[in-house]
DNA sequence: GCGTTTCCTTGATCTGGGTCAAGTTTGACC
DNA sequence: GGTCAAACTTGACCCAGATCAAGGAAACGC
């Protein structure tokens, strides 16, 4: 995996310093992430991890779209996670990476190599404080994708990761956008995250759009006209 | 099963010690903990926690089985966990509990309040890595977890649960027994837990019977004849 | 521009597992 | 023991979503 070096940006200035594994490290703790971090890229397509292989690295995802993967031995998989700018790739403790990971779009990644990662760990509670918390987090996460996957019919997954791809965008920009959003992510790639096949996951967008509740600029941008029915049909609680 | 009243043991003399999140404590360190625990029994049945609710106590599960579930709002339900003995309820820093828990069997637990806990956490690192081990440990389960309930057909699903049956016994008691097992579930739960109806486990159930891979003794236990087939079944990677 | 490929849509058909509906077994309580 | 309810099994039928199949549209290289 040899993937080309981009110059640095300094800590001070990155984009997901707000919410990444080093969102309360200042001062001293900063500067030694500062020294021992390497930005990399990958094409989309491209894979950073194979499922078993050793994780010479961690990493967190700077811009685009990395995607979690595991295969059954006939070739069906399931994706087992979506990474988006400030999440996590890689476990202190953990030798070997449990899933595939793919670049589903150009990708940049903050790595650490991760032994000097593991041991800085050690000494600087503000980062492993965030660590576990970033860890919970995607406990809840795949919980929540748990009842999806069990649970819901195919219209409601559909439902649930659009109203999902609405407020993650909210949470990142500030700029109150007219619910104007981009599908990360192919048909087959939206329907190995959700447990269906391509063709059904394309029949409920376009069902969601003759009902006029989406409108397609093109295949991958679309406008929401209106977001309380995504979030009605996503079957969820309506206590969030 | 015997359903234990147990009084508060000695944590030198607790089944659950070498895997339990006390499991790195020694010395000083378990005295404390000893001091501030409390053990608490629950009718099998019992709801432990519910969703939402504030959580005054963390705890590990001494004996006995519990569910973790989660509920959509017309009531279809998905189990998201399992907590069998030495596993470990509740997260520092989550003021509530994301999902019920119910007690499947009588079920005994050693409770922390959680404020002394998160603080005990804070100045003891033997317990706060073994809690960190726990949560990805538990991130991992979830993960395999998704790939059965997105991809996995009725019968893999089945094998799958069964043969984890199995890797859980033989690692809990050392005396090799003649793979006899008990069904920790009845029928409905093991269909929520798989992401099925009650009525497909117990004809997938049947028709393993009939196959002569497994044989029941009673509704609760059985016999496992062939457990290669059962893995062979699951649709996993041969490689573990 | 024009072929080629990749991605997506839409239709027709099939099927695994859900739903509905009896029965049967077990076990708890009087 | 007898009664009753809960838990389980089995059968008949149905449907959501998979599978198979045929185009269409955007992207890419030449």
């Amino acid at each position: 995996m040899n993937a080309p070096v981009l110059s640095n940006i300094k800590c001070g200035e990155c984009p997901i310093r707000h919410r990444a594994v080093c969102s309360r490290c200042e001062g001293a703790e900063l500067d030694i992430l500062e020294k021992i971090k390497v930005y990399r890229s990958f094409k989309a397509g491209e894979q950073i991890l194979w499922r078993g292989e050793a994780m010479d690295f961690v990493a967190s995802v700077v811009s685009g779209v990395a995607t979690l993967g595991k295969t059954l031995e006939d070739g069906r998989t399931q994706m087992v996670g979506l990474l988006l700018p400030s999440d996590f790739i890689g476990r202190p403790g953990r030798e070997r990476v449990e899933f595939d990971v793919i670049a589903a779009s150009d990708v940049t990644l903050c790595c650490f190599d991760r032994k000097p990662f593991e041991n800085l760990l050690l000494v600087t509670p503000h980062l492993s404080e965030r660590l576990v918390e970033i860890a919970l987090d995607e406990l809840d996460a795949a919980r929540d994708w748990m009842l999806l996957l069990g649970r819901k019919t195919a219209r409601e997954k559909i439902a649930t990761f659009l109203d999902m791809l609405i407020r993650r965008s909210s949470l990142e920009e500030e700029t109150a956008q007219n619910d104007a959003l981009t599908l990360p992510l192919s048909r087959e790639e939206i329907a190995n995250y959700l447990g269906l096949t391509l063709e059904t996951v394309s029949r409920q967008l376009s069902a969601l759009k003759s009902q006029g509740i989406i409108q397609f600029k093109d295949r991958r941008n679309f406008e929401v006209l209106n977001p309380q029915a995504l979030c009605d049909l996503s079957g969820d609680d309506s206590a969030n």
